[in-house]
DNA sequence: AAGACGAAAGTGGTTGA
DNA sequence: TCAACAACTTTCGTCTT
């Protein structure tokens, strides 16, 4: 993710402002608008300002949003022009709604039958796209997640339903899988389980689709950083601030000497937070911090004794 | 009694011939 | 397509507090 530095204040006004109508939220939000949390979170890094608690991105900056955004030229133009009611991604006609007229003069039925039958493959696919839509939406609420990932995510799904990758596969697989590529995207990523806990289906067929997504949309998802699941882990153990800092900072010290290199950053994460909470006084047990990141007990412990070796941290409990 | 520890065997995904 | 492989999980007996 390359944060933009600062163009022309040409620029700025034009591709900025109508794109993120929270240009200038971080300043002047104090609170979570989602869950009230006041554990914001400011990333200098990533220019975003996220909630701690529920992982909602208050504000950000993102211009970064991968290849495939820019093949929507046509949509953002028409964002960018002031005219009209502003056009959502999640709403399956991008709330431009036609109107069709029937006249009663003109060829009547034999006409009106052949445009059934013509629409008819294209009302089923309509259909099964609101479905997707509603679900994508649901699964979003279910999770908490910001507006912007729901858009992205609906923007996803239809790109991929151009590309006629949907045919022949379960929608849900595809919409959970969406999901969770959108998430990691935006550097909120969730687990495989958090995912899996809210879908319809299991996770054998998320991973299948996910792969097959990222395959034939020529998708980069950047490898989760086990940081970026710390906010959301430490406000779920009900820890302080500054061990969250800590742990973050173990990570980066970790990142550094390569330690976690070949390593599942969830464990990572979870180890870290184990060796900070301790640290700091806030003792958690192996358990309790197994419950909520999802990695076993076994594997927390093998990475805290790595972690608290190679990095001589005296962890005493 | 609860938590931490670590050995050993099992699982699912990746890689390279 | 298959086997080798590494990371992680499951299970379980033991030690520590």
């Amino acid at each position: 993710m390359v944060t933009p530095k600062k163009e022309t204040e040409e620029g700025k006004h034009k591709e900025g402002k109508e794109d993120n109508d929270n240009a200038d939220y971080g300043e002047t939000v104090k609170e979570c608008p989602e869950c009230g949390s006041k554990n914001l979170i400011r990333d200098y890094e990533r220019a975003e300002l996220f909630c701690g608690d529920c992982g909602l991105v208050v504000a950000e900056n993102i211009v970064d949003l991968g290849p495939e955004w820019r093949a929507f030229d046509f949509e953002q133009v028409s964002r960018r022009a002031r005219v009209g009611a502003p056009m959502t991604y999640r709403i399956h006609d991008k709330g431009l709604s036609t109107l069709v007229t029937w006249s009663p003069t003109g060829h009547g039925q034999y006409k009106l039958k052949r445009w059934q039958q013509r629409t008819h493959i294209a009302n089923t696919t309509e259909r099964s796209f609101i479905f997707a839509l509603s679900e994508i939406d649901r699964m979003a609420c279910a999770l908490r997640l910001p507006m912007n990932i729901r858009e992205a995510s609906s923007m996803l799904y239809r790109k991929a339903m151009k590309q006629r990758l949907i045919r022949g596969r379960s929608i849900e697989g595809i919409a959970t899988a969406i999901i969770y590529i959108t998430c990691r995207q935006y550097g909120v990523p969730r687990t495989l389980e958090e995912v899996r806990a809210i879908s319809r289906v299991e996770q054998k067929e998320i991973s299948r689709a996910y792969r097959f997504l990222l395959r034939e949309l020529d998708l980069k998802v950047t490898p989760a950083s086990p940081v970026d699941f710390v906010p959301r882990f430490c406000s779920l153990l009900d820890l302080s601030s500054n061990i969250q800092s800590n742990a973050i900072e173990i990570i980066k010290r970790a990142t550094e000497k390569e330690l976690t290199n070949g390593r599942g950053p969830i464990g990572i994460a979870a180890a870290a937070i184990y060796i900070a909470a301790i640290l700091g006084g806030e003792h958690r047990t192996q358990k309790e911090v197994s419950d909520v990141t999802g990695v076993t007990e076994v594997t927390i412990r093998n990475r805290y004794k790595e972690l608290s070796e190679q990095l001589d941290i005296d962890v005493l409990l």
